[in-house]
DNA sequence: ATTACTAATCATCGAGTAG
DNA sequence: TCTACTCGATGATTAGTAA
């Protein structure tokens, strides 16, 4: 009789809040209501609503600030995260696998692809979840702040995960794999869990990609990614 | 001590199984689980999948086919449409209201559009609603197979309500407006909650449309409908 | 192997109400 | 008015197990 643990799935009634809050505009700037407003939009109990609002706050999905009267309630980039990965669950059943074609210029990295992509750690999960040993370097990418957006929405594609791992008395983060064509030419985009560039993507493919495509720095290259 | 209705949400559990099947294909062919299966998918237990399986076959979301071992499992219609409306409520808060561009060609009803237009029942809806009294009769405009299914999606969005009512012995029935324009003039698409037509949308507008834009029957016309 | 019932336990609800 | 607590009732869950 061991302790369950707690949910991961939010509730049907919470997320029914969030997506509320959101239509109102939580999602950017902050909103008015009572637990009682909620709770009558939700067709529940003004108790019930206020357990909500406590919950997704504890859970630091949304913000509140208590007024005399009624509360100021914010959405967070954590509770608008949900929201979005609830949608794009959906997306993907009606719309089909995303895709995306975003455009940005070769340019130079600090050279650590290489130091990453020959430890044998990462190189077995390559060959195994890939299937292909990857050159050992990178070709960085620096995009746009807005296109860099666009390419943000990859988080909830599903990828090809390679796992972090200790060696040499350190420790190596993981990363998750992307589908990808870069001027056309098969690879895959690479995202470090803990990313070192703000402006950049970086790919990786059997062969090296600057030399089999003929790029130099400031190139421009098109980049299409594929889910799954 | 009362009796509290009967759930009109779905449980998350539940929409999540449906979200699941769907994934695997199940809103267009049959799929084979177990309830140990999805149990495992979901993160709850054997029993509890069981119970969800139950519930929406009881709601005619899904139909089962028992064999020996594991089912065949198929949302049905319903099953599909509550994925739907459920994407629906996501995509407006990310990709804002809808749109819609679609063409067809100018038929001629039956003109019973005239002889509804006319009651006063709708009427007073219409000039309260809409604010305006629409022209006594409607534009029909034929569309192929293939833009109907496209235009089918305003289903989901949100329009004006036109409600029906009992009048002379005889019941009319109510109906939902969405903001249109055709060839670029301001209209509503009206659409019966029973329709008559099956390729036939019909428009309505303060003055006649066909005279307005000077159209006669099998003239093509791009019809933009935009939600809320 | 399945599905699905029963019983015990846990979670959640709204009513009442304090602050 | 609000938020948010306690509490008894009701729902929902899992373990055990029948078929």
């Amino acid at each position: 009789v061991s302790a369950r643990p707690t949910r991961d799935r939010l509730r049907s009634e919470e997320l029914a809040l969030l997506r509320l809050l959101a239509g109102a505009g939580a999602d950017r700037d902050p909103v008015i209501f009572s637990s009682r407003e909620l709770g009558e939009a939700l067709g529940v109990s003004q108790q019930a609503a206020d357990r909500y609002l406590m919950a997704m706050a504890q859970a630091t999905y949304l913000t509140r600030t208590l007024g005399g009267r009624k509360q100021r309630l914010q959405l967070t980039p954590a509770g608008v995260e949900v929201l979005r990965r609830e949608y794009h669950g959906y997306r993907r059943i009606f719309e089909g696998p995303g895709q995306l074609r975003v455009t940005g210029v070769v340019t130079s990295g600090l050279g650590e692809g290489r130091y990453y992509l020959s430890q044998p750690g990462y190189i077995v999960q390559f060959q195994e979840r890939l299937g292909y040993t990857p050159f050992p370097g990178t070709l960085n990418v620096r995009v746009a702040p807005k296109e860099l957006l666009r390419i943000d929405v990859v988080r909830h594609w599903r990828g090809t995960r390679i796992d972090g791992f200790q060696a040499s008395g350190r420790t190596f983060g993981g990363a998750t794999c992307y589908a990808a064509r870069l001027n056309g030419r098969s690879s895959q985009l690479i995202r470090p869990d803990r990313t070192h560039y703000q402006d950049v993507v970086e790919f990786i493919a059997p062969e090296s990609l600057r030399e089999a495509l003929g790029l130099r720095d400031e190139d421009p290259v098109t980049m299409e990614l594929m889910e799954s």
